[in-house]
RNA sequence: GGCCCGUUGGUCAAGCGGUUAAGACACCGCCCUUUCACGGCGGAAUCAUGGGUUCGAUUCCCGUACGGGUCACCA
């Protein structure tokens, strides 16, 4: 039979990476193997309804690269693929439960819940529902029906015995089945709950690897208890562990920069994303740890899932992110620089192509752009300690002496250009018999008004044209003498 | 607290009874160099802990500690 796997996300409003994470492997996994992959989403709390929700998911999914073979959007033979145009069909499975003997009509109010649940916890027990309702008869059950008492239904759990599943990474887990609770299928507004939902999706949509969060490890036996009940045939079941912030707590949204948007907008590019994400709790065989998409639905396995937590680390993904830049042919990475130099520099006579062959290796993060190019529009007001180097033996004396010497080469430069620049220059160090940083210090100076630039004094000559570089370089001139 | 799961350098991690215990990021040093980067070379740094099993345990078993998950008419 062929693959099936499905990423089902409820609709928050926004993407955290964690989700983001377990669509990428559960993609993956699915392209691995030829499989289908499918996209579900799952909006049985109509309390949480969030306008546009379901568009960030798809917008996230299909920036990252993922695309689902069946969707709400696009179809499928098994649809509908939003729950809550689903709610038709989980009563009536609820019903067979309970006629099978699986489930049963529980007419105990909020109140009663609330009480109960209050008085095992004054007790030091673990909230749980105490079964008032799982004996009822089956008149009792009718007459409480026909006084229209609501109710929801609860799964007839095994009061003795063991529930033992399978996880592909985990392996065999068994949890005695008296820890388990009667859950409730159907809620009193007769929907269903994500619980029971799920199980019934993921048959019905003949899903047969399921990969999601570990949190849902411990509801499992729950969902397997289901599946015999029905007599259906169980999916195979793959969690993965959480991503944390730290050791002891989770990645979230309160640390405002767990969803995938914040890393966009603090200019991380998206496959750079993808690729530190999957290398959070996945390891690739081999030493190479930079993939694209395409690559890792070739070499994505199960025995490279991480069984423990792993902490988020922004400095390595920060390094990743480096690395696609630096991997970018250099039209791409203007495209991505541009917008990020225009916050701070408007001017239109800057060669940008130079401007951005120097930016290149330095940018990590496209937000470390501004800072490195806002010299351009107005020359800062430096200090003349700034001419002092220690490694080039400059002063402001020397500077005084250099830029003398290169104003007037610079002058009678006709074809302004970065080669000439750099023959003329170098030229003169040569017939002055000095060292390389005697003149290029004090111009980068003279130029930026910064010791630290994109580029050298070179570079930033041909970046900014002739008639600044005369006019900075008079001005230095001028704070020198 | 009950139940379940986990624990290799600072971080991500490879390893699957015998290894000099990979690699990456970060860190330190050197080289390259007109700054800062990039690039190159080198370095420091890890098997939570106590018992077993075994000729031999990072690897298998049990306990302990620590951490996580879960125990809703949320998903």
């Amino acid at each position: 039979m062929a693959m099936r796997t499905r990423f089902a996300p409820s609709p928050t409003g926004f993407m955290h990476l964690g989700n983001l994470r377990t669509a990428l492997y559960t993609y993956l996994y699915a392209k691995k193997n030829n499989g289908s992959f499918i996209l579900r989403i799952e909006d049985t709390d109509q309390n949480r309804y969030v306008e546009g929700a379901v568009d960030v998911i798809y917008t996230t999914l299909k920036k990252c690269g993922i695309t689902w073979d069946e969707g709400p959007d696009v179809g499928g033979e098994f649809g509908p693929y939003i729950q809550s145009e689903r709610m038709g069909m989980y009563m009536d499975y609820a019903k067979q439960l309970v006629e099978k003997g699986n489930a049963y009509y529980c007419f105990c109010d909020k109140g009663r819940m609330e009480k109960l649940h209050l008085e095992q916890k004054a007790a030091g027990k673990t909230p749980f529902y105490d079964r008032h309702c799982r004996d009822l008869s089956a008149d009792e059950v009718n007459q409480k029906l026909s006084q229209n008492i609501p109710y929801v239904i609860r799964q007839k759990i095994p009061t003795e015995g063991f529930t033992t599943f399978h996880d592909e990474i985990y392996g065999d887990i068994t949890v005695p089945n008296a820890d388990l609770d009667d859950q409730i299928l159907i809620k009193s507004d007769g929907m269903p709950t994500y619980n029971f939902a799920n199980v019934i999706d993921d048959h019905t949509m003949e899903i047969t690897h399921i990969i999601r969060g570990n949190e849902y490890l411990s509801s499992t036996p729950k969902y397997n208890l289901l599946y015999d009940a029905f007599g259906w045939e169980k999916p195979k079941y793959i969690h993965v562990e959480q991503i944390m912030r730290d050791a002891t707590h989770k990645l979230s949204k309160r640390d405002g920069d767990a969803y995938f948007d914040d890393f966009i907008n603090a200019g991380y590019i998206v496959p750079a994303v993808v690729n530190y994400i999957v290398l959070l709790g996945w390891a690739p065989k081999g030493e190479n740890e930079i993939f694209s998409l395409k690559e890792l639905g070739e070499i994505f396995d199960l025995d490279g899932i991480s069984k423990s937590p792993a902490i988020f680390d922004p400095v390595k993904m920060k390094a990743i992110n480096g690395q696609y830049i630096r991997l970018m042919p250099l039209d791409v990475f203007m495209n991505h620089a541009e917008p990020y130099i225009r916050t701070v520099c408007k001017r239109t006579d800057v060669n940008l192509e130079i401007l951005c062959r120097t930016l290149q290796p330095r940018t990590e993060l496209l937000t470390d752009i501004p800072p490195q190019v806002d010299f351009i529009d107005i020359l800062p007001d430096y200090d003349n300690d700034l001419f002092f180097n220690k490694k080039m033996k400059t002063s402001p004396e020397t500077a005084l002496d250099a830029l003398n010497n290169i104003l007037p080469v610079l002058t009678e430069l006709e074809d302004f250009s970065e080669t000439t620049i750099h023959e003329a220059l170098f030229a003169l160090i040569e017939k002055m018999g000095v060292k390389n940083g005697y003149i290029l210090w004090p111009l980068r100076v003279a130029v930026s008004g910064k010791a630290m630039t994109p580029g050298g004094g070179v570079e930033l000559c041909a970046v900014l044209g002739k008639d600044d570089v005369l006019s900075r370089i008079k001005t230095a001139l001028q704070k020198l003498s």
